[in-house]
DNA sequence: ACTATAATATTCATATATGAATAAACCTGC
DNA sequence: GCAGGTTTATTCATATATGAATATTATAGT
């Protein structure tokens, strides 16, 4: 019972919505691809994710700093700071600024794991590029502004 | 410090960078609405695919099956399981085939929830598709199906 | 028939995420 | 200066996901 193919390009309910899970899904792929890439030097995609954003900032932020640039909530990075905190890539230091703070300070072996993971992260880049070619770059560019 | 956009249009270390980030994001995004549309209708994304699997096979599956499915292992299948049965979506039967086997039967109320779940992603489909109105189909489809 | 191997689901430990509840420190309006 | 509200991080409960270890059942090969 098959719909011709004529019905399924162009209606909303087929072509369209498996479009849209194709999309999701080819996200999810991308990201294992990531988390794989980053296994290879002891990282995960987070983790990553946390120090990224703290080497670029270049100083210490506050774990709310780092939830608004992570966009999660904060409970969020309180977990994910204990376990980079475990692995030895940063450290909790005082804010003398706001005794409420915590800020979050990359140690040199964080530098380091960051520097391997940037790594991996540019070869699945290169790869990503590769896929994306030849598809309009302006297009999609609209369209992934559009979602968020 | 900012490179001019000249250095930054078709670099792979930058731009299309930027796209793979924008291209998860977008994703995320995406599946949020979709969270938050079924969460009207007390139905997580989860369990929604779970149901949408089982519905459109019609007859039970196994929680193996579910697990190749959904493309996820089976711990996370007897997780999901048991808080659709503790909703009343789904209840496990025995396999008379086979011992081993536990198959998952949607309940009538799994099943009306599965509808309404269907209209609340139907929405969500709508927007999508407004959205990537004015991308090419042929390219992005080629490229989704590339990426996995 | 029996033994070795495979497949089944479950449990456990862990990682990631959310959101509610809490405690401490800060800030404002009076 | 202090009461009341806000912001800070943390803890707890929960949902989702993985992978290792386990127990039960099936199936092959002998």
């Amino acid at each position: 019972m098959n719909k011709p193919a004529k019905l399924r390009s162009g209606n909303p309910g087929t072509a369209d919505g498996q479009m849209m899970y194709s999309f999701v899904r080819a996200a999810h792929v991308l990201e294992s691809r990531l988390e794989e890439a980053l296994e290879q030097v002891g990282l995960s995609l987070a983790k990553f994710g946390a120090l990224s954003h703290l080497v670029k900032e270049g100083e210490p932020l506050s774990l709310s700093e780092c939830a608004m640039k992570m966009t999660c909530v904060r409970s969020n990075i309180t977990q994910l700071m204990d376990r980079l905190e475990a692995d030895g890539l940063v450290r909790r230091a005082e804010d003398p600024e706001d005794r409420r703070a915590v800020r979050a300070v990359v140690t040199a072996l964080g530098k380091e794991r960051y520097a391997a993971g940037a790594r991996q992260v540019a070869k699945v880049q290169a790869e990503f590029a590769k896929t994306i070619t030849g598809i309009d770059r302006g297009s999609l560019e609209r369209v992934l502004s559009a979602l968020g």
